[in-house]
DNA sequence: AGCGTTTCGATACACGGTGCCTCGTAATGG
DNA sequence: CCATTACGAGGCACCGTGTATCGAAACGCT
């Protein structure tokens, strides 16, 4: 038989990178000139110079498009170097956080998914495939001798979450005095 | 010259309350159903049996008819009961805003306004115009003796909100422990 | 080299929602 | 009864969707 889509074939002319980064970039791209909304599979595929259909036999929505191309710059800009003080290294992460939700491009994309999330099962599925900002926080919480559970990270996370989701002044934040009531709140045994 | 919609006319005929009302119970009932994403306008006019026209002259998104369709429902879930113990009336008013966000039909509105928002800054300015979450946060903080700074209603809100919007489980939260830790960081002076 | 397989870019298609416009009609005030 | 405004209904061009199909290109195998 003529043959079907067959993703992880051994034979037959491979996946071209090039489109792949193509698609990516392009659709990057178009999330910070036209917004989530504006944003079409039909015009990221333009854009990137690529068949439409060569868009959807990878990706079936635009926010698995969006997801793969934020995922890595988001985890990058949220490792951030270690402070010897653990509450100026807490402090240093939310400042961090607060920019990468703010300010990062990568910040937008993943504010865009996890808006989309909460009326798209699909998209809910997706980014919990990645938890990338409760691991961030883990991260920063284990090396300064803090529990690590689900509802640490949430503490950590969520006022900055908050503030910067509900569209206040990122500036307006003050990390150290959070970081200093964080610190004392999660100090163990609990 | 034989006029253009003019909203504040003193004559003419007056606006439809009852078209009002189904528009809005129409686009309160298509969330629950079909979901945010496949909320349309041209499907909200026909459940509500309504011109289209008569949709687009009074809201201009789907997101306005739904923000004054949850507004006041958001607003009576979210004022509970005072108790008599400070931190135990925090712990309730938690608990209520957990139970708002994750079980609510209008807390379901509220995120995906509160979504939309993210891009798309006609949405963004519209749930400014009133800050529901915020304002019921300071409610309760200010019948507690507590600061009702914008910090202090983003520490207040931000780990539920958080919780909620990544999906997490909405009874895996302790109200009672973040209760207890936020009359601590929040007692004044500051 | 030749074949089968799979992806490539390109294009066409039916479908459905958008936002605007126009129709004839209904409900006000002067 | 007349001017004015909103009403329900339906038509319109436009655009994005997701699928199908085309010939060409790029791989492994023999």
């Amino acid at each position: 038989m003529p043959s079907v889509t067959q993703h992880n074939a051994k034979v037959g002319r491979p996946r071209s990178e090039q489109a792949r980064d193509a698609v990516l970039h392009a659709a990057d791209d178009l999330l910070e000139e036209v917004g989530y909304a504006a944003l079409t599979v039909k015009g990221i595929a333009e854009r990137a110079g690529v068949g439409r259909q060569t868009v959807y036999r990878w990706w079936s929505t635009k926010a698995e498009i969006l997801f793969e191309a934020c995922v890595t710059d988001a985890e990058e800009e949220l490792s951030v170097p270690r402070e010897p003080d653990p509450a100026a290294d807490l402090a240093s992460y939310l400042t961090a956080l607060v920019t990468f939700l703010a300010r990062s491009p990568a910040g937008a994309a993943y504010r865009a998914l996890l808006a989309a999330a909460q009326h798209d099962r699909a998209v809910k599925e997706l980014i919990a495939t990645r938890d990338v900002l409760a691991d961030s926080a883990r991260t920063v919480l284990a090396r300064n001798g803090l529990p690590t559970s689900d509802e640490a990270a949430a503490r950590v996370i969520g006022t900055p979450f908050f503030w910067v989701m509900s569209g206040r002044d990122p500036d307006g934040l003050h990390p150290g005095e959070l970081a200093r009531d964080l610190m004392r709140d999660l100090a163990p045994p609990n």
